[in-house]
DNA sequence: TACTAACCTGTACG
DNA sequence: ACGTACAGGTTAG
């Protein structure tokens, strides 16, 4: 029994933290009755998926609505969740933002959604990037019904890539409508085959120069899709917050010169990061960036 | 190579 | 109510 149980708390999966940690931004959570459950509803490219929790037995049920012999590892409770947590326990900083957060995870995403909401996130706050892809899902996504509840899913390529300029614009994405435009436009053509960025055979720094070479992707967008949907868990995006919280914990172990984030100072505040933390970096990042968000008491959704 | 202004939206504060 | 400050990543110069 002893054995049983500390085995399930490494696989505890805690949805409320990993949903509210930056990575993804169509996702609600209904009011409920019932303190021990709850039941949450988000857009994955165009499936939606409904999560009920029950916090007394941490049992975690995931369904695909409208599509439901479809089976999505949203979790990734196929990585070695205990393992990582291990291998990425490199002092006492890291150590204890996860006794902070049990069950934080990274998501598996949808790659084309999260393509598209991460070039959106640039120079955006969550709040912002939220309503966007909301309002890009209602003017272009399909609708649905479903417990007594509408869904809009997110739109197709095809669907972005021949949007028109102001209809787009009219979701508040200022400057960035010709990027989203210009990506679904990539995707839709297969100069971008996204498919093939998750596949195992491209390393971190090929799938990345690919979506380098998009309008509107730069380094820390590009580590976020990686990160999120295809599958390079040693992709580390270096934004405003991971910078501070390198500069806070790590001076030490990382010295900083320049004001500016370069592409050579990124590159090679990156290798240095992995080099650190492991194949697995990205668990890291995710367990930093949630701890200081938290401790700054900035909001998520 | 390194730095910086400009880009766009929404919120907070005086 | 109005202006000003600010947050955020990429691009072009």
């Amino acid at each position: 029994m002893r054995v049983a149980s500390s085995l399930s708390q490494n696989n505890i999966i805690n949805v409320e933290s990993s949903i509210n940690s930056g990575q993804v931004f169509l996702w609600q959570r209904t009011d409920t009755t019932n303190h021990n459950n709850h039941v949450w509803y988000g857009i994955n490219g165009e499936n939606i998926i409904r999560i009920t929790t029950n916090y007394n037995t941490n049992k975690v049920q995931i369904r695909c609505i409208n599509n439901p012999k479809k089976r999505i590892d949203f979790f990734r409770s196929s990585d070695n969740y205990a393992k990582i947590l291990r291998d990425i326990s490199k002092d006492e900083t890291i150590k204890h933002a996860i006794r902070q957060f049990p069950g934080l995870r990274i998501l598996r995403q949808d790659p084309f959604q999260c393509l598209i909401s991460f070039i959106v996130s640039s120079n955006s706050s969550i709040q912002n990037i939220k309503r966007s892809l909301h309002k890009l899902c209602m003017q272009f996504g399909d609708r649905y019904e479903f417990d007594n509840r509408e869904f809009f899913v997110f739109p197709k390529p095809q669907k972005l890539a021949k949007a028109r300029n102001d209809q787009l614009a009219k979701c508040g994405l200022g400057y960035r409508t010709k990027f989203v435009k210009c990506a679904a436009q990539n995707v839709l053509d297969g100069d971008i085959d996204l498919e093939k960025l998750a596949s195992k055979k491209n390393d971190y720094h090929t799938a990345k120069s690919s979506l380098l070479e998009m309008i509107g992707i730069g380094d820390k967008v590009a580590d976020c899709i990686l990160l999120f949907s295809l599958e390079r868990l040693d992709a580390f995006p270096l934004d405003r917050w991971m910078m501070r919280i390198l500069e806070k914990y790590y001076s030490d172990t990382f010295s900083f010169e320049g004001k500016s984030l370069t592409t050579k100072k990124y590159q090679d505040i990156h290798k240095r990061v992995v080099d650190y933390f492991g194949p697995n970096a990205g668990y890291a990042q995710q367990f930093l960036f949630k701890m200081e968000r938290e401790n700054n008491q900035k909001r998520w959704l």
